[in-house]
DNA sequence: AGTGAGAATGCTCTAACTGAGCATATTAAA
DNA sequence: TTTAATATGCTCAGTTAGAGCATTCTCACT
C-alpha cells in the first residue's frame, strides 16, 4: 500500500532556477501590493458559513470572494487594523477574534477576468464571530462553506462525491506522467491523493483542507485552475468543477481558514468564540460537530468540557429542547489566565 | 491569584479608528516592500544555533540579523523560492525544510539605524537543517538561540535572569498606570506578565516565546524598543537591554521560529530535520531536550520515539558512548506516508 | 584477567484518561 | 396517563503516560 520510492526529504517546494546576484549589492526591495482578505466564520443553525461579497458593479454572474482590501501603510499602522478597516466597512461588522492564516504570493493565482493581474501578495485572515452578534450584514451574505468544498462535509457519511466523481479522476490524473517542466515531487501522486483523500483505506484527516483543494487545482479540478490557465485543467473535457468558484485566490484562503478552525478547535478554547453567551453542552457540542464532523460521544462529550473547567452553569435551564430541559452553561473566560487553555479535545474523523 | 477584570473577550489588537472610504470605489492596492526572512536552525553539539549574518560593509558593532533578501516577483515565482534563492546565496546554504512562519507589517518596526524606514512588510520563515549537511556558511555564523533569547534557556533550571531581572522589571511595569494612549486590554499587564512568564506559580509555557518578547518590547525592556523610540523604553534608566539585539525585527521572527519549532516538533516528525541520517535514541533525545528544555526520561523516550514507528535500526551500533554501545537507527521516512505523522509525544516543560 | 563506572536497554507497576454503554431524570406531546 | 425524546449521571474496560527497578554491555583502570 506504501511505495516509498523517491522518499528523501519532507516535501520542498519546486526548486527554480535563480539569476545569479551579487551578494555585497544592498537588497533593493521590490514593491508589490497586499491584498488583505478575511474568512469570516459563524456558525448558523448547526451550519458552518462564511461571509462573501460580490463585488460592487459587478453583474450577478461575477463569482463570489471574500470580504478583502488592500493594505494602505499610511492608513493603518498594522496589517490587522487594516484587516479591521476593510471588513467592518465591507461587511458591516466588527470583527471580535482575528488570526492570520497564511501569506501567499504565487505568481499566477490572483487573476480576475479582466484584470491585468499586477503581482499581489495575499494575507489571509481568519475570523470567529458569534451569531447573536451578527447584524445583518450590508453587503455580502453567509454561505455555508461546504458550498465550496463539498467533500469536507462528512455529517451526512462520506459525500458521495468522493466516489463517485472525485476519487476516479485523481486516479486517471495519478496514472498520467508527470510533465517534464513539472517540480519533481519527492512523494508520487498516487501516494499525495492516497494521503490528502483518503484513498485505499488510509484515513481522512479533517485537518488536510488545504491539501487537498491544492491538489485539485495541481490536478486541474477545480474552476480556478482552468481560470489561471494551467494545463492540468485542459486536459479534462468536459471540465469537472468541484465546488463553488471563488475570486482571486480566496477558495485556498477559506481552505486554510477551514482546516485551521478545525486543528485551532481541538487545542484552543476557540469554540467559544462561536457561541452566544449561554448555550447548553449539547449545543456546543453540535457548533463542534459542525465544524470537524459529527458523531462525538455525548457524555463524554460533556465529561471533558465540563472536566477541563471550560464552562460553568448559568443555574438556569433551556426548556423546549424536545424533552429534559438542559441546563445552561457559560465559557468560562478566566481559563484564558490559567494554565495553556485547552480546546475541546475530541478524536476526530470517526465517522466512516 | 486569578484576576478575572475586564475579561470579555480574546485579546484582540488596538482599536484604531479608520478614515472612512466610500465601498463603491474599486480599491486600490497601495504598493509595499517586502522583505522575507529567514531563521535557519539547526542544533549542533546539542546547542540549538541559528544562522545570524551582518550586513555586508558594515563594521563589526552594527546588530546582526536574520539572512533575508527582498521579494522580486519578476525573478521569483513563489514567495518561497525567492527565499531560497536569497538565503542559498547569502549564507551558502541549500534549504531541506522550509515552513512560513508569519507576517508582520506593524509600521516602525523594522527601522535600523541610518534608514529611512520605508514601510517593509516582512514575511518570516523558519528553515531546519542539519548538521552534517552544512557546509560552511560564506557569510555568517551560527549562534546559540538563547544568546538572544536567555531566559527561554531552562535546560540548567529557571535562568536566573528570570528572578533576578526580569521578573522585578516585569512587576513594576505591571503597576504602572496604561498610558491614556495605549491600546485597552481586556487583559491586565499583571495577568499577561504571569501567563507569559510563568509568574506567582503559573505554570511555564514553553512555547510561548513570542509572546514573552512582545511583553518585553512592549516594556520597553529590549533593546529594539528604545531603537524604535518606544516611550516605554525611555522610562528605564539605565535601560535593561535583556537578550542581544537583532536588526530590524529579525528578533521577533526569530522568537516566532523558536516558539513554531517548539510546538512543532511535538506532533510533527521535523526533529528528524535537524538529525544526521544515524542516530542514536538518545542523540534523538538530546536534541529534543536541546529545543524544548531538558529532563525526558529516557526509558520512556525511547518508548515513544519507537513505538510510534518513527525510527527503524540500521544494524549497526556506535560505540565510545562512555557505557554500551547504543543502538543506530534511522528516520523512517515512511510514517509520512500513513497516518497523520506524530512528532515525538512528551510533555513539556517539567523542569522546575 | 578482573572490576567497577557509565551508559543502553528491557520490563513492571500504577494512575489517569478515553471510548463505550447502561441507567435514571425530566420534559412535551399523544 | 403513557410514550417518546432528550439530558444527565455513572460504570467498566482498554490504553497510555509517568516513574522506577533491573539487566546488559563497554571501557578504563587495577
Amino acid at each position: 500500500m506504501i511505495s516509498d520510492a523517491n522518499l528523501k526529504r519532507l516535501p520542498r517546494e519546486n526548486v527554480e532556477t535563480y539569476p545569479v546576484r551579487t551578494p555585497s549589492q544592498r537588497p533593493e526591495l521590490a514593491t508589490v501590493e497586499i491584498g488583505l482578505n478575511a474568512a469570516i466564520v459563524a456558525v448558523i443553525d448547526n451550519e458552518p458559513m462564511v461571509l462573501v461579497v460580490r463585488e460592487t458593479g459587478n453583474d450577478a454572474s461575477s463569482p463570489e470572494g471574500l470580504p478583502f482590501g488592500p493594505f494602505a501603510p499610511r492608513e493603518h499602522r498594522t496589517l490587522e487594523g487594516g484587516l479591521r478597516a476593510w471588513v467592518g466597512e465591507q461587511a458591516g461588522l466588527d470583527l471580535g477574534y482575528v488570526e492570520q492564516l497564511y501569506t501567499f504570493g504565487d505568481r499566477g493565482r490572483h487573476t480576475d477576468p479582466g484584470d491585468a493581474a499586477p503581482h499581489v501578495v495575499s494575507i489571509g485572515y481568519l475570523a470567529l464571530t458569534e451569531t447573536s452578534q451578527i447584524e445583518d450584514p450590508q453587503r455580502g451574505q453567509w454561505r455555508s462553506w461546504y458550498h465550496y468544498f463539498p467533500w469536507e462535509d462528512w455529517r451526512k457519511g462520506r459525500p458521495e462525491i468522493l466516489e463517485a466523481e472525485i476519487y476516479p479522476k485523481l486516479r486517471e490524473w495519478a496514472e498520467r506522467p508527470v510533465p517534464k517542466g513539472a517540480p519533481q515531487r519527492p512523494v508520487s501522486r498516487e501516494d499525495r491523493a492516497r494521503i490528502c483523500f483518503g484513498l485505499d483505506g488510509t484515513a481522512w484527516d479533517e485537518e488536510k483542507v488545504l491539501e487537498r483543494y491544492e491538489l485539485l487545482y495541481e490536478a486541474g479540478l477545480v474552476e480556478e485552475a482552468r481560470r489561471d490557465g494551467r494545463e492540468a485543467a485542459l486536459s479534462w473535457s468536459p471540465a469537472p468543477k468541484f465546488g463553488a468558484l471563488m475570486r482571486y485566490d480566496h477558495r485556498r484562503v477559506l481552505a486554510t481558514a477551514i482546516g485551521r478552525t478545525r486543528a485551532k478547535i481541538k487545542y484552543r478554547p476557540v469554540v467559544f468564540e462561536l457561541m452566544p453567551p449561554d448555550f447548553t453542552l449539547f449545543e456546543l457540542q453540535r457548533t463542534v460537530e459542525a465544524i470537524l464532523g459529527p458523531h462525538l460521544h455525548k457524555q463524554n462529550f460533556r465529561r471533558l468540557v465540563e472536566g477541563a473547567g471550560l464552562v460553568e452553569p448559568t443555574g438556569d435551564v433551556k426548556t423546549r429542547t424536545g424533552g429534559r430541559p438542559a441546563k445552561l452553561y457559560r465559557f468560562r473566560r478566566e481559563v484564558l489566565l490559567e494554565r495553556p487553555a485547552p480546546g475541546v479535545r475530541v478524536k476526530p474523523g470517526r465517522v466512516v
